[in-house]
RNA sequence: GGGCGAAUAGCUCAGCUGGUUCAGAGCGCCUGCCUUACACGCAGGAAGUCGGGGGUUCGAAUCCCUCUUCGCCCACCA
């Protein structure tokens, strides 16, 4: 008696590929992605962090990214009215530093187009290139609302720019602060502090003599940087230190700038560390600048902008001792040097004059440009600075009254932390790609203010108005982006339909940089904070366990995955192997390891496709209507089974726990459909046709029970389909590809904008018994002894 | 100097409020299978004193203390 042999008409091998792209078009045909302002769904919204301009996908977007993307999915399907609303970051030094060694490699720098022409450079560089990842997002099966990409850049959000430096103007909340702050001696620009990393620098600590003016003797300071000793102008020991006395008062002769400078005794002197005196920089130290306000020092700059030594003495001293502000603190023999050629012919003259102490090798934090890498020269200058104390305080008390929550929670305390000590924030950048600062003064009568419009002559006096040349901070247009690209400061349908929003996704090290401040301008201009909760990923690292970067050349290019295994892949190994907050370890040397996982579910739920789509009749009795009665423990087992996955997935995901979500519905799948219904059904299902009273009623030889081929189809068809609704976040596009083929599918419709499946109480109840597990246990039992003995599996 | 995270099978990691889904998954390894959905597969199997040491408890991978080793963040480490 021959078997009627299933034709199957797909081929075994699922084929990412060949299915992609279509179904990403079909999404966005559909207009599945797009978000309506006035729709009666309770929305739920997550702004992207916006990607650089100028950045391709790298490991650490494809992690965030897919992460937003298995919420926003969830949420569609969960029937809220999502919005994923994308767009990129003009990146202020990122893109001019790229820019700039464009122009290098033609011979030129900024300076030789001047600022026009540059800025015009970039924004045709940006709109060449830019936004390349927005494309690549769309690869990876990103579903976000294209309709309503954003740029921080544009005049749009250039105008909430504007709006919100006028208002803070206005309010007292900015002003000029003049003091040492960050700056890149390669970029030419100031940096905020957390623009200026620091990182573990094996230094050396170098001892120099001072002597004392009267010739009665030397004081002995340590310092990691000899060459700001140029712009020494006293040497503090702390007043209680028996080391100082008889020192105090005194006057010291700087080596090499040849300036005289007096001995102070100033509290803040450590009296552990080194020798106990401290030479005292104003112009080029931070905690130097404060001790020469205290002791009203004179503070010569003596190094240029780039970084070489230069005798820059703007007199910037009030009062102090006006004869130690030579005119050649700087000697000629060292001018022009880089400050670090110029620290090694210090201290070899002071080596020859004999006022090197000694050496130490010294460990110790040195800040970094966090764009290009150079060491940080502190320095004195005038910059904007935002009073932050007054944002962060309702900002806390918010954060306090739970509107705002962190998971993991683990970021609490460094949130808190910052956010009580939060320091001044330096928002203006001498670059010329950015916002420019709003700021104008009249040449005649000297008024300033900020406006939103363009003045084109003084208000006051009428006399003719110049703009302040510098740009805005890049995170000062990052930290509007919740409501800036909603249009605000108007008043839009979308801003009152999806403001404020409720998931953040992004990674823990712009914590600072972008998301307290996010919280701050919500609630200082929107009155609420941007969103409920902030979920904080992990690092993407090697399995060195070092963070994947292009610098170190240990990245995976998520697009060569996505060729090699496909998207689903991609985001199955991303999901998968992350844990709430946990770094994500990922194998650059060994890509088949690592995403073959992902492929081959892909794969096999291509085939349990295959299998099932095989057997099912055009028209499938659904579940609900089944008489219980006929059901065998299989069916019972597998219902049930079902209903238990749709609870705990939803509640994994729900919980953020992504990982266990994807697992629990893989284990659905493949686990529980597959390896055990599938099997227990098939011979139900593939008996001689022909027969009506044989097929309707027939043993099962799994359990030996009656079972019909209408439930078998049944239970199969709702079971297969539940699996696809609680793995569509995860896999989409394997998903949809599939589920678009299952019986009963009505033109356009589309498992993307399906509905989450809904645990059917009756049906979970069917496994009271737990029946068919002990026949599971029977079986594996049975399987054991069978391979123990070596027999063969059709005996 | 302060804060945080990690240490579980050869590898990468789960294990959420302590106890019958607590010792798990994937990969790798061993054995047998091209069983008419899938060898990107199926069935079976070996493999961990849950970093060390104390403690709480009737009971701890799970809570507390401590130590060790990695890693991260913050701090005016001249």
């Amino acid at each position: 008696m021959a078997m009627a042999q299933p034709s199957f008409s797909l081929p075994p091998q699922y084929d990412p590929h060949a299915v992609e792209r279509a179904l990403y078009q079909r999404w966005q045909d559909a207009g599945l992605f797009t978000a309506h302002a006035d729709s009666p769904k309770e929305p739920y919204v997550i702004v992207i962090p916006p990607p650089n301009v100028t950045a391709v996908l790298h490991m650490g977007h494809g992690l965030n990214d897919v992460i937003q993307d298995v919420l926003i999915r969830f949420e569609r399907m969960r029937g809220r009215e999502t919005l994923w609303l994308p767009g990129t970051d003009h990146a202020g030094i990122a893109t001019q530093n790229v820019v700039e060694k464009l122009l290098a490699q033609e011979g030129k720098t900024r300076f030789d187009l001047g600022r026009e022409a540059f800025v015009e450079r970039v924004k045709r560089f940006v709109a060449e290139t830019g936004a390349v990842i927005l494309e690549q997002l769309k690869v990876i099966g990103c579903s976000c609302d294209w309709t309503r990409t954003r740029y921080t850049f544009s005049p749009e959000l250039s105008r909430a720019v504007r709006e919100v430096f006028v208002r803070l103007w206005d309010e007292g909340l900015i002003y000029r602060g003049h003091r040492v702050i960050h700056w890149c001696p390669r970029c030419l620009t100031s940096l905020s502090d957390e623009e200026a990393e620091f990182r573990e620098t094996n230094g050396t600590l170098y001892y120099i003599h001072y002597p004392l003016a009267d010739g009665s003797g030397q004081v002995t300071v340590a310092t990691t940087r000899p060459e700001t000793m140029l712009g020494d102008t006293a040497i503090v020991v702390h007043p209680d230190d028996p080391r100082g006395r008889g020192f105090i008062g005194k006057q010291v002769r700087v080596p090499i700038a040849k300036v005289l400078v007096p001995i102070l005794a100033d509290e803040s002197v450590d009296r552990e560390f080194g020798t106990g005196f401290v030479k005292v920089t104003p112009a080029h130290d931070a905690s130097d600048f404060e001790i020469g306000l205290r002791h009203r020092l004179a503070m010569p700059i003596i190094m240029t902008e780039d970084g070489k030594m230069g005798d820059q003495d703007k007199g910037e001293g009030r009062g102090g001792d006006a004869r130690t502000d030579g005119e050649a603190r700087v000697p000629a023999e060292l001018a022009g040097l880089d400050r670090f050629v110029a620290r090694k012919k210090i201290v070899k003259m002071l080596e020859a004059q004999g006022l090197l102490a000694k050496t130490e090798t010294h460990r110790h934090s040195v800040r970094y440009c966090y764009r290009c890498d150079s060491v940080v020269e502190p320095r004195l200058s005038d910059q904007w600075f935002v009073k932050m104390a007054a944002l962060a305080g309702p900002a806390l008390a918010a954060y306090r009254r739970g509107e705002v929550r962190f998971v993991p929670e683990r970021w609490r305390a460094t949130f808190e932390n910052w956010m009580t000590g939060i320091r001044d924030w330096n928002i203006s950048r001498q670059l010329w790609w950015g916002h420019r600062v709003p700021v104008f003064t009249c040449t005649k009568c000297k008024h300033q203010w900020a406006d939103r419009e363009d003045p084109a002559r003084c208000p006051k006096c009428g006399g003719k108005v110049e703009q302040d040349p510098d740009v805005l901070d890049t995170w000062f247009s990052s930290w509007l982006w919740p409501f800036s690209t909603m249009g605000w400061p108007d008043q839009t349908a979308d801003l009152q339909h999806f403001y404020p929003g409720h998931t953040l996704v992004t990674a823990p090290e712009i914590l600072f940089f972008w998301v307290a401040r996010m919280i701050m301008a919500g609630i200082h201009f929107m009155g609420r904070v941007p969103f409920a909760t902030v979920y904080l990923t992990g690092t993407v690292r090697d399995t060195k366990h070092r963070k994947m970067s292009k610098s170190l050349g240990n990245g995976i290019d998520p697009l060569d995955v996505v060729k090699e295994f496909g998207a689903d892949a991609l985001r199955w190994t991303t999901v998968a192997n992350t844990a709430l907050g946990q770094d994500l370890t990922l194998d650059p040397d060994d890509l088949e390891t690592t995403f073959a996982p992902g492929r081959n579910f892909a794969n096999k739920l291509w085939n349990i496709g295959r299998f099932i789509l095989a057997q099912l009749p055009e028209r499938v009795t659904p579940v609900e209507q089944l008489d219980f009665a006929t059901l065998t423990l299989a069916d019972q087992w597998i219902l049930a089974r079902t209903q238990h996955a749709i609870e705990q997935v939803t509640h994994a995901l729900a919980e953020f726990r992504l990982d266990d979500g994807a697992r629990l519905a893989y284990q659905l799948a493949w686990g529980d459909l597959a390896d055990w219904y599938v099997e227990a059904v098939k011979p139900r299902l593939t008996m001689e046709a022909g027969s009506p009273g044989a097929a309707a009623r027939r043993a099962s030889a799994a359990t030996g029970e009656p079972g019909s081929i209408d439930a078998a189809h049944a239970v199969l068809a709702h079971c297969f389909d539940v699996a696809l609704r609680l793995l569509h976040p995860v896999v989409p596009f394997i998903t949809e590809e599939l589920w678009q083929k299952l019986p009963g599918r009505k033109a356009g419709e589309l498992l993307a904008g399906a509905p989450w499946p809904a645990v059917h109480a009756k049906l979970e109840r069917l496994d009271g018994s737990a029946g068919f597990g002990r026949v599971q246990e029977a079986i594996s039992a049975i399987r054991s002894i069978r391979a123990e003995y070596k027999v063969a599996p059709k005996v």
